[in-house]
DNA sequence: AATGTCAGCAACCGCACTGTT
DNA sequence: TAACAGTGCGGTTGCTGACAT
């Protein structure tokens, strides 16, 4: 953590305030992403914007960050919210660890405005159910008993040991039995794979998977990246991104290198080979990418 | 058509934590 | 070890658009 003296801005220009416009977005964007946050405090002088550094950093975070979704939440979604919030409480942060390509802003807003109304409707039905219930006669055969509950213990355990791990800890939430078996490797998304905890299980992967000599994993990754998420290049916050003028085939070429940083120790990997190329590098980057490498 | 009300969302604020000096 | 700075997180605010009156 902290700058070098020569990253720290000097003292203190206005800083602008409320929404950010397009040409805001795009100079924090294409800065970002062609040198990394760095130390956010820097972010705004060295891009020529007039916010301040946390300001940049909830904007990247939360709206131009690659690998972000929009649009509605599905009930795949919402299940793992409602449970998860259930376990947690208000840990947007954990619960967001959860939901490749969500905001912890993004869970939290969803749950004020969508989910605290539905449960509280919910528990109101159970708790007249219930008032209800107990005025029949003991053994009633019309009594209701609320014996639904969750096995939220072992589900706690996937989330203090493997809080990234989203496919192993979902499936326990709301996969039907019927659903077709997934590859025994973990589908990681976008997002995920940006993640700072997330990248030292990925890098493990990506090592066991080349040590097994095949490409499973790999398959998958791209997969989740291109395939079943389909937002990174779908999403038109991106259209005047460099990214876009890659297609998916580009981002895995030899042209395509991608920087992670990951709890110290950040690595440059070869997509292609699955390498950590240059490891030698050390920039307090979540990510940025090289050309003509 | 004008005004009021409300819901949803983006962004700000303040606190806590952690690393650095 | 204390002070400081950067970052992350959760609560809150305020803007905006949709809908009602």
């Amino acid at each position: 953590m902290g700058c070098r003296s020569s990253d720290k801005p000097k003292p203190k220009p206005k800083h602008r305030k409320g929404l950010w416009s397009p040409e805001e977005d795009q100079r924090l964007r294409n800065y970002v992403l062609k040198h990394g946050h760095g130390c956010w405090s820097s972010v705004p002088i060295n891009a020529g914007l007039q916010r301040n550094g946390k300001s940049c950093r909830l904007r990247w975070i939360n709206y131009l960050r690659p690998g972000l979704k929009r649009g509605m939440f599905s009930l795949q979604e919402e299940e793992t919210i409602l449970t998860l919030h259930r376990l947690l409480g208000n840990k947007w942060s954990q619960i967001a660890q959860h939901l490749p390509g969500r905001t912890d802003n993004e869970i939290k807003n969803y749950w004020h405005s969508h989910l605290k109304k539905k449960v509280l409707k919910a528990d109101q039905a159970m708790e007249e159910a219930n008032t209800s219930s107990d005025n029949l006669e003991p053994n009633s055969p019309n009594k209701l008993t609320i014996t639904q509950t969750p096995n939220y213990e072992s589900l706690l355990m996937n989330v203090e040991k493997s809080p990234t791990d989203t496919d192993r800890l979902v499936p326990q939430l709301s996969e039907s039995p019927k659903q077709p078996n997934r590859s025994s490797l973990p589908k990681l998304m976008f997002a995920e794979w940006l993640s700072l905890d997330s990248f030292s299980s990925l890098s493990e992967a990506i090592m066991a998977s080349k040590d097994q000599n095949n490409s499973s994993f790999m398959d998958n990754f791209m997969q989740g990246c291109f395939l079943n998420e389909g937002t990174l290049f779908g999403n038109s916050e991106y259209r005047n991104s460099p990214l876009n003028d890659a297609s998916p085939e580009d981002m895995f070429s030899p042209q395509f290198k991608f920087e992670c940083h990951s709890s110290g120790n950040d690595q440059f990997v070869d997509f292609s080979s699955g390498e950590d190329i240059c490891s030698e590098f050390n920039m307090k980057n979540d990510l940025k990418y090289i050309y003509e490498y």
